[in-house]
DNA sequence: CCACCATGTAAGAGGGCTATCACTTGCTAA
DNA sequence: TTAGCAAGTGATAGCCCTCTTACATGGTGG
């Protein structure tokens, strides 16, 4: 019942996701590998193979779980940004800019193209979910339609998206942006995107 | 002196990175390799290796040439947006969605972490001018300060950026969005960026 | 108690990529 | 005309990756 086994790891499957965060955060989706994981738990490369089928089954995995997370993250900066919707909204891109430089998990790993081959149902499960709690943000900001909804949560995760991006880029490292200041700043443009017409209502 | 050459190609520095290009905006970064590029050439995988010492200084050249066509297109686009200065700032949005689309190079390949190692005068004089280019139009708006001006940078290539991944992620595939309605909203986002408080100034 | 089975390992096939090396081709300058 | 050089080629070493196969281990239910 130890937490470190010498031949039965224990649970393999949820260190490997773990260790794959970690993966993604250091050295990105671009040098991602399953052998890469597995040594750096000290396991075999052909010990993952025990419990996903290939690669692109951990990755719908990792998947599954960032959506879960970010969801909750988002959630969370949501409920501690106030009761103003827009404000709520806006906080989505700071969790995120958060999630993305912590985990090296964003839209471009949950939404990967390849992964909808793969039928996996808590994927969808939780991808759908994250999507949700999005939308919901966004229709509480008063939006007259569900279309109007969708535009603005693309525009909030476009904004934050490309924050994490140009700061896991390293585009920031010169200008000694740290990952808060960024956060910040994906905030304060995504409160801006909300606020097109001030004067009018 | 024909376009098309048996043994010397005629010009095979310019041809790989032009089907550099290509392949980045098939296959991303993610699948870049200098053996497909000389594949998709029809030469030898050595062949590249006369005209480039290694995949770095290839990948140099092509930020290069991204920034010098990305800078061309952005002035272009922001010429065509007319007078306004945020306007003209905004439009730089819709020529990078546009840009990373058509060819699969942007900031990420422009600013990539590993080039800062090479030294390659072409690549950082055009990388500066891009950036001096984005800086001036930035300024055009009144912002107060150079520090400013760079947060209004940021934040337009943020959006534009953060659109222009998602897109090539496919994450609007499902909607039907084209690349000009994804461009469209890019420019749409970053105007409002660039409108925090227009009852005030 | 012990047989079974989930879960690990070692070894390796098969494939792609980077980069090098000796060799070949053919343009060009003397 | 021809020597020399720039720019190709084929072959290959070396690396890492994915995934498979046969075998080892040890927890657990009967």
């Amino acid at each position: 019942m130890s937490a470190v086994r010498k031949y039965h790891h224990g649970d393999l499957r949820a260190a490997l996701i773990e260790a794959s965060f970690d993966l993604l955060a250091e050295a990105g989706l671009q040098r991602f590998s399953v052998a890469a994981v597995a040594r750096r738990l000290g396991v075999s490369s052909a010990a993952p193979y025990r419990h996903f089928p290939d690669r692109d089954h951990l990755l719908s995995a990792i998947s599954a779980t960032a959506a879960r997370d970010l969801r909750a993250a988002i959630t969370a900066a949501a409920d501690a940004a106030g009761p103003d919707p827009a404000d709520r909204l806006a906080a989505v891109a700071g969790a995120y800019v958060r999630y993305v430089v912590r985990t090296g998990a964003g839209f471009h790993v949950i939404y990967a193209a390849d992964l909808y081959k793969i039928p996996d149902d808590t994927r969808r499960e939780q991808t759908r979910a994250l999507m949700t709690t999005l939308l919901d943000l966004a229709s509480a900001t008063g939006s007259p339609s569900y279309e109007e909804d969708v535009l603005f949560v693309e525009a909030t995760i476009a904004v934050a998206h490309g924050y994490a991006s140009l700061f896991t880029d390293g585009f920031f490292a010169r200008n000694g942006g740290t990952v808060d200041a960024i956060a910040v700043r994906a905030v304060q443009a995504a409160r801006a995107l909300l606020a097109p017409s001030p004067a009018g209502q």
